[in-house]
DNA sequence: GTGGTCTAGACCACG
DNA sequence: GTGGTCTAGACCACT
């Protein structure tokens, strides 16, 4: 089924992200929450700028990441959809991404004299808002 | 007990965070992990810069930084020291920079297809090398 | 709305105070008066690098410094912009900020020979023009 | 008369001021204070430095700004005294001092946040400690 | 165009 | 020797 809804997201001007990694955070937290499906289409480049009040150019770029990171699929002539399979980076990549994620967080919390407990619950009730699996 | 010890820590050009970035969270967790006691001695600006080959401008920016923050303290002529550390910032600060931190951190991870198991493991091993409580 | 007005401020070279602390005290009391609101666009760092004939990396590194204490916030490629004030320090923190102030302040005026009226006349008027509570 | 005590005064290893500024604070205070007299002796520099741990290059360069200024008077052979008259800033030279002290005392507080009387009464409050006229 | 980071090299104050 | 500041000029990412 594919449907081609506003997406509902925001940029928030306070945010301190570039508004592209706004945009695609926000593409992939939905597709990773299943509010965007596989198949599903997205808005035109030009309609969610608008929407936004953001240049272009901006989601055009967002747009390119996420096709070239596997999300989203182009095809021509219809415009962009969320692609089937995501899969796409070698487990290597994966791996070190993970890590340095890891270690900016852990960088960023350390001296915030929160005690573990609470540091990884809000962690888990984050990423307990997107699909994905509990266990390997 | 004055000590000034060659830091163990090393800069990893791959890595997206800037240099100067890189030093200050490795500080912090040698401060926070209590390989750094309150009183000890940091390698000099010119010496760090050397073994670490980078510009001791960047050294300096790091260490003004982790002065400003609270971790440092200068004596003028003598050289840097982890201070003792003090509660700096206020409780809205601390839980904003927590959510910041959080959303960040989600949003790096969502797309590595991870189970969350996997993913909270990480971190709490990270975590565990330092003085954090576990619980409040 | 949204200005980006030309800074009235000057650096003043007899100052012992370094041009940055210059440059980020006046924007403080721009932004304290009341002259510079919460939105308002601030020069560019070339465009006031020039204006005091200052390197450019001056004038970076002050404004960095305001945006990390929360008064000023960076939207990339834009510019950066008056926040909306927070609570930063904690309690303590600023006790202990005022008391080392006071100190110093103190110590600089001691030897001046001025009649403490004076002094805290000056001081006094200083203050009024910003927008503090005159009483808790 | 004149008496020679060793001078109650000590050098806090984590005051950020360097430490012949720390010294010739003390003693400027110790003299407004009323607590060294014009004519009491002061210690040799040997012996200061001895008693603060600290380098006696240090205590000298301290002596001698106090003596530059007016506070200090050297006899020779018998070593530095506490000056009759201490006036010694041209009327200009003081109003600048003064206007610059208080530029700065107000950069450092106007951000946290305390009502102005709170503010004034900790200057009153330390002003009051030393032997300054109220009013001219 | 904007801010952010890094390098290079100079000069100062401090101990 | 130490840290701190400033200048100069380059390169990057973002809009």
């Amino acid at each position: 089924m594919s449907r081609r809804a506003p997406l509902m997201l925001q940029i928030v001007t306070g945010d301190p992200r570039p508004i592209a990694r706004q945009i695609t955070d926000s593409v992939k937290r939905l597709i990773a929450g299943g509010e965007l499906q596989a198949g599903d289409g997205l808005p035109s480049v030009r309609g969610l700028a608008q929407q936004l009040s953001v240049n272009p150019n901006t989601v055009a770029k967002a747009y390119a990441e996420l096709t070239t990171e596997g999300w989203l699929l182009s095809r021509a002539g219809l415009g962009l959809f969320v692609a089937e399979q995501r899969q796409r980076l070698s487990d290597g990549e994966r791996a070190r991404r993970l890590d340095e994620a890891v270690d900016r967080f852990v960088g960023d919390v350390i001296g915030l004299d929160y005690p573990s407990d609470t540091i990884l619950g809000r962690v888990a009730e984050e990423l307990s808002h997107y699909d994905v699996k509990k266990t390997a």
